[in-house]
DNA sequence: TGTACATCAGTGAACGCGCGTTCACTGATGTAC
DNA sequence: TGTACATCAGTGAACGCGCGTTCACTGATGTAC
């Protein structure tokens, strides 16, 4: 008590289910969730299998643990994007520019939500459906904020809101797919940016035209 | 030989391997091809797991084959929106008409395709990843094809190939998320109809921009 | 047509292995007095 | 401050189970003569 030298009872316990989380994360980073042992994560983080238990129900509630971890980051971003400057000529470049650089600093969690929102435990991939459906509200309020949207209707907003996601969710794919080749990347980002551009544009002329 | 009753050795092979494969697909529909066991295709075929081997080399390998069968039922969708009348006030209803139907009548191949090319065995994911990528390069001269397109870059027919077979992707994966419920797969369809006129038509018009 | 042999889809026992989960435990940390 | 007791993260043995794969086999079908 006189020098905080050793950890606390609670903060190596803290620092176990740390490691159990990163060690998860790492993983089951080249196959999935459903295909991950307690028994290999125990050993991974240099723990008796049984001592798992401490910390986590089943690999399934680690699972959502992780669902959690990965949104906080995506939100993150979002909240990046929400910052820039709100007009159509810059809010292009600029979104893709960070979900680019998103996906290079938390790489591991793009893609652990790319792969377990189609192949994790069931309780899981409903966790992530979950996720990205506010991530498409919040996005469809952002939208509503933009010059030129004040007529459109809830539902307009969000159906562009959905592709927009959609388009983005892919790209973060795609870029994670192309790992570490630079011109691929490129190509995709700017792929990206284009269609972007081109739901944009065609979202504003068919508003106008019904 | 006088009456061709009995089933040749050949046509019993066949008939096996069809049940093996039919298994696979029904047994892996609830988690994902990596979940699946030998054993368990053998136990659901009604065969010995030994006799697995006679028919292919591992579970990865029956994927392959799951892989093609499916693609084979998605390029018939394709062949049958390309017979369709190719003008704008058409395709659109159309092609998100057919792809309603065909989501209908092989929900396990577009559910096995949406959920392996995330989840699956190494293999299986890049094999379904070239399929896709041939439908969009197919795509691309489909929409070559229609009026107004003839000034159009191949990068930007490349482009635009991927925003829609992205969106149709996403747009199968909610129909199948949607099951049981009408209502809901209503209002997917009338959104993915939403969304592919927004992007024809903001293609159209950020192409005449440029 | 009849016989002798070859083929090969499917059998069944056996193997070693990693799995999740149970249980009683240890011993350092934390707390009450 | 010192002592006695409580807490609880992590231990280690044990369990029954399903896994992929090996091997020698069976017996019906197919083929050569």
């Amino acid at each position: 008590m006189s020098e905080a030298r050793a950890e606390s009872r609670g903060e190596r316990k803290e620092r176990t289910r740390r490691a159990i989380l990163d060690a998860a994360m790492h993983l089951c980073e080249d196959s999935s969730l459903v295909a991950l042992s307690l028994r290999q994560v125990a050993k991974e983080v240099g723990i008796v299998p049984t001592a798992f238990y401490r910390h986590f129900d089943s690999i399934e509630s680690l699972g959502l643990a992780l669902v959690d971890e990965s949104f906080v980051s995506l939100r993150a971003m979002l909240r990046d994007v929400r910052r820039g400057d709100p007009s159509y000529a810059a809010i292009v470049d600029r979104s893709v520019e960070i979900l680019y650089d998103h996906v290079q600093r938390h790489r591991d969690h793009f893609k652990f939500i790319a792969r377990e929102r189609a192949a994790g435990p069931p309780l899981v991939r409903e966790a992530i459906r979950h996720e990205i459906e506010l991530c498409e509200r919040e996005l469809a309020t952002d939208l509503a904020r933009l010059p030129g949207t004040q007529p459109w209707s809830a539902e307009d907003l969000r159906v562009l809101s959905n592709l927009i996601v959609t388009a983005m969710v892919s790209t973060a794919e795609q870029i994670m797919a192309a790992a570490g080749r630079p011109g691929a990347e490129k190509q995709i980002v700017e792929t990206a940016r284009t269609q972007l551009r081109m739901v944009l544009i065609g979202a504003l002329n068919w508003q106008s035209r019904t």
